[in-house]
DNA sequence: TCACAAGTCAAGCAGAAACAATCATAAATC
DNA sequence: GATTTATGATTGTTTCTGCTTGACTTGTGA
């Protein structure tokens, strides 16, 4: 069984994805090389971060990132609707800012059809789906966090302060008729309540799961808020509660 | 049995695609030439990306990353090894600025090992790739231009001012000794040209193919430029340009 | 807590294989 | 016929691998 040193790397690397872990003791035996041979081998998948080394062997790296894969698996049907009936708000011409969210990532092929666009995005996987696209994007800069694959800090701030006149279409991760609109971690907070400030509409797009349901900091208050997009129609205190504040409610 | 040199690579190719790998000593046994000439011929198709040379024969290349590769596959090797050279001048903690280029981002894998860095990128490509690294990633942001996955303008610009003191990697798309260094559009030179002014310590990344050829916008003059990396020892005259200026001169 | 055993690991060494570089020859092209 | 190109042989160098040694880690039982 003569392998190549890739080939034989690429068993390990395949054999860690689908137990979660490798042992030097099996790799001896599966793979027909010494001992030294293959420690070598994870040596040199852990120098490039593909494994992570445990004593007898090595497991797969915890990484932080799939923080955005998880979440975009949840409520796909609804967000599909909520990005489809956000994207027909959109015209020809318009200038639209787009959250780094997986709702508003919806919205992009419901934009396809439109011309002339200028989108602002923090977000460079958004920056990527939009290639092909009759639309010039700009990309806000800033401290890139993989796992969510987007842009905060004060860079970022900074390029959004040089940008008005826009609509801007936010997904909060949880909305709080006291609270308001909320997200997960301080720095999201930071930025869309800036770009909501700057914005001349705000349309906020939320599956029916984050009624009710509180993040951890707080965006803004409703009082900037124009609209807001759902899925299905909340409760009736819900309705009430944006009709008394002028907010356009639409439902899926 | 003697063939063209055409047909025995397209047969080599074949036998890659075929089983995944190709083993020097099968060839030779194969088709009947000397391991030189086999060997030859793994390094042109591995230079014109169809292939990626491992120990004892060559793979198919991997195309894990990104598709827009296929605008890269001219000297892939060159570009490889170049990246491998600049990625060893880089140590834990450092501040590196690298450019949008196919040469900088064969950097990335040399990173992986690295501790504590902070990248400047103008790619959101680049920014993609480092996930998984121990490094803060800063994107500037600006323009975004689908067919480079890159920012530029005047809001990249106006990022790039608030940062100093890191050590810019640029790769040009032609260098003379007259012109300077050049870049095929505008908005690239003038990205460029800020960001090696507000550099450190400035490092040209060239494969032998960018000597002698020169872009149409000049990004800069050679003053400010540290070293230059490239893959093949240049002509005479080079060397003796870059000794009278000062500029460290490397090569693999 | 300690000592001990079994397993695991890192480092160095040596042989074999693969490699790059160079040169000389043969073929092809002008 | 001269120049360029392709090929093969030779050289010394690098890489890969398995082995050995001694140090280290983990777990067990007193």
């Amino acid at each position: 069984m003569r392998k190549s040193t890739r080939e034989r790397q690429d068993r390990i690397t395949a054999g860690a994805y689908g137990t979660g872990e490798v042992f030097v003791r099996e790799l001896v035996a599966e793979l027909g090389v010494s001992e030294a041979t293959i420690r070598r081998d994870l040596h040199q998948l852990a120098e490039r971060g593909q494994l992570e080394l445990v004593h007898g062997g090595a497991i797969l790296p915890r990484r932080s990132d799939f923080s955005y894969r998880s979440k975009a698996l949840r409520h796909v049907e609804a967000k599909r609707r909520i990005g489809e009936l956000a994207g027909a708000r959109v015209r020809d011409g318009d200038q639209i800012f787009l959250d780094s969210g997986t709702t508003c990532s919806e919205m992009i092929p419901h934009l396809k059809a439109k011309r002339g666009l200028h989108i602002i995005v923090n977000s460079a996987r958004l920056a990527l789906e939009l290639d092909g696209l009759d639309v010039s994007v700009i990309l806000l800069g800033g401290q890139y966090r993989p796992a969510r694959m987007d842009t905060v800090g004060p860079l970022a701030s900074a390029a959004l302060d040089q940008l008005r006149g826009y609509d801007a279409f936010v997904g909060a991760d949880g909305v709080d008729m006291e609270f308001g609109l909320t997200a997960s971690d301080v720095e999201s907070a930071s930025i869309y309540r800036q770009a909501i400030q700057n914005a001349r509409t705000v349309t906020v797009v939320a599956d029916h799961s984050k009624f009710a349901e509180s993040g951890l900091c707080r965006i803004v208050d409703w009082s900037p808020i124009t609209r807001i997009i759902t899925n299905r129609r909340p409760a009736t205190q819900w309705v009430e509660f944006f009709n008394e504040r002028h907010i356009e409610l639409i439902t899926g």
